[in-house]
DNA sequence: ACAATACATGCCGATATGGGAATATGTCAA
DNA sequence: TTGACATATTCCCATATCGGCATGTATTGT
């Protein structure tokens, strides 16, 4: 077996960056292909590929208006990517608390004392 | 050109569902190699080749203990795939206002209705 | 009906991939 | 040093991918 196919899932979707492109400029509204084709100066056959991925995984919608083949993000589908990095959230937020509470020692009590700055392993 | 390579993004690299798998498990705390690969039921070459791509792409680090290397998770490096399927989030909060307001509007009649303890998305 | 427009699909070649098996590297213990 | 243990790397192969080009299909206007 090779790679996992393309088209199973948002996450293999969204792994190719011309496709992410593609969800950013539909993030901001419903576009058709040609509009596509002319903002992100891709090839027409090109982009109606990789619309099909994103659309056989869920990551868009498409509406006909006459000739043309209107566009737009399904974010529903984007929730599980969003939801799975969630999980390791908590890192780097215990990363944050640490840099603003250093921040608050060193300005409320007293500044002068060098920490002997070593890495500290985040633990 | 064919796909974009694994080793270049994060994007990539957890677009591989046994990779996904690892920094699940990761994710709880630091472990070796043999650790991985007797919970996961993935050969150890697999296993060291998926660290491996991990390891280029920063999502974890590794440190040696004897003849063991301890792999932990390297969060940091998967903020900006959370933070890019942030600016999709907007979509969704529509849905979930309106899924509230639905909710308060039927619970308001009541006077002990329970909150629905949701998660809440801590922010 | 016919041509033009707007997309979608098929075929091709170059390349990257993941698994399996074998092997190499590195570390400890006696 | 030798051997056992833990992990990394290499080689091979079947397959999925992306881009380019050509062609197919659907819709509109005349």
């Amino acid at each position: 077996m090779a790679r996992a196919a393309t088209t199973s899932d948002a996450f293999n979707a969204v792994a190719e960056p011309r496709r992410r492109e593609i969800l950013n400029y539909l993030a901001l509204q419903e576009r058709s292909v040609g509009e596509i084709v002319a903002t992100l100066e891709l090839e027409q056959p090109s982009v109606s590929k990789h619309l099909r991925v994103l659309l056989d995984v869920g990551l868009v919608n498409v509406r006909r208006e006459g000739r043309r083949m209107m566009y737009r993000v399904n974010a529903e589908a984007i929730r599980p990517l969003h939801e799975w990095t969630s999980t390791f959230e908590r890192f780097w937020q215990h990363q944050l608390i640490r840099v603003k509470e250093n921040a608050e020692r060193k300005s409320s009590a007293w500044q002068g004392a060098i920490p002997a700055a070593g890495k500290t392993n985040s633990d």
